[in-house]
DNA sequence: CGTTGTCAAATAACCAGTTAGTTGATTATC
DNA sequence: GATAATCAACTAACTGGTTATTTGACAACG
């Protein structure tokens, strides 16, 4: 239940740590980020990091369990409109611009170190399945294996974003979106495609 | 004329530092390698490092470059061919495992400094002007402006690749390269796409 | 008063960059 | 062709600063 602040709130201080976690990790990755920077930013002691996290890397670890929970919770996956799927994939990564940035520092410092983020390999899993029962039933094209097809429509959603501290602005935003959603449509289309819809649709 | 190996030999050892410094910083970036593991790895002194490249920092610019013009020079661009572009970078990225990894590394710790690598910038805005022209052409669909179709052609091409110390297995990396080579040439397909090639070529 | 949250200070390891000096080959001089 | 001067290539040891992690004391709350 929502209390008033306390003056002593251990779940505040956690939630601003990870914040500020959020941030610095983003900002520099594991190797780079300091750990002082974090607690000044976060208004609190450094000890308390170790206190509530354990070290650095938990820390950052709990930092890709919190977001990964977060964009499967909030981007729902539709097998049978891909193209959807891309669009709204796109609007959150526009949205919450770490997350890439977060997921790339995750693939380059801690892949293969058995530390993926929960529930991600599950959820790929899922995905996968549900593409394959899609194309079973004729919703989906056959062209593509379910990992390549969930594949390209990552990266296809990606393709835009990891240019963008800037590539955020609004008007190309809008078209880039389309373009995606255009291109993984083409993924996915049978044989006789229909003609491209207009781009100028949100 | 080649002189037999003498026993001091600063071109030999700038080439064995480079070496080392591309394995270093492919595995862990530019805030994550150790200057002194650099030396070490190359059977030379660290200080060499600064008498050759100046700093961390600009070595590894230099390597950035040296790798991005082996690229550009290995990998020739068909602007009226864009899937068999995407299979031949894609062989090269397989044969070349750390380029993708570099690449990441720089878009995460360098980029938006001020120090791109040499040439890139030019040879990007070539291949769209090459585009432009072979849409113009009639040779390549219109379907979405050149800057969209490059950077989806390379994000295709990579998709596989971020998962790989392990996914260059033979069997599934041709597999895969045909998936690409073909979602490419949905992407720049007119109207009526031609049934797909058949995957089993080069 | 005891438990729990907080923090300033200490610690020990680490690391980029420097420096003062050595080694070895090449060149100038007799 | 021997000798000495010269310079580039190289090296070992060090420095000044940084960094993750720990500790021990203090304050708030029940």
């Amino acid at each position: 239940m929502p209390q008033e602040p306390r003056a002593r709130d251990a779940e505040a201080t956690k939630a601003r740590l990870l914040q500020a976690a959020t941030d610095e990790f983003a900002a520099h990755g594991i190797a780079g980020a300091r750990v002082d920077r974090i607690g000044a930013a976060a208004k609190a002691n450094k000890a308390l990091i170790y206190t509530y996290f354990g070290s650095k890397e938990r820390l950052f670890d709990t930092v890709m369990d919190t977001h990964v929970a977060r964009v499967l919770d909030q981007v729902p996956f539709t097998p049978e409109d891909l193209p959807g799927y891309a669009g709204r994939l796109f609007d959150f990564l526009l949205a919450n611009p770490y997350q890439l940035r977060l997921a790339s520092w995750h693939r380059l410092e801690r892949s293969g170190t058995g530390h993926e983020p929960d529930g991600l390999r599950v959820s790929m899993r899922q995905k996968t399945d549900a593409i394959a029962a899609a194309q079973a039933g004729g919703q989906v094209a056959a062209a593509f294996t379910p990992e390549d097809l969930l594949a390209f429509t990552l990266a296809l959603t990606n393709a835009w974003m990891p240019t963008s501290p800037v590539a955020a602005t609004g008007q190309d935003a809008r078209r880039h979106r389309a373009a995606v959603v255009e291109a993984v449509r083409r993924l996915v289309a049978d044989g006789s495609p229909a003609p491209a819809a207009d781009p100028a649709s949100a």
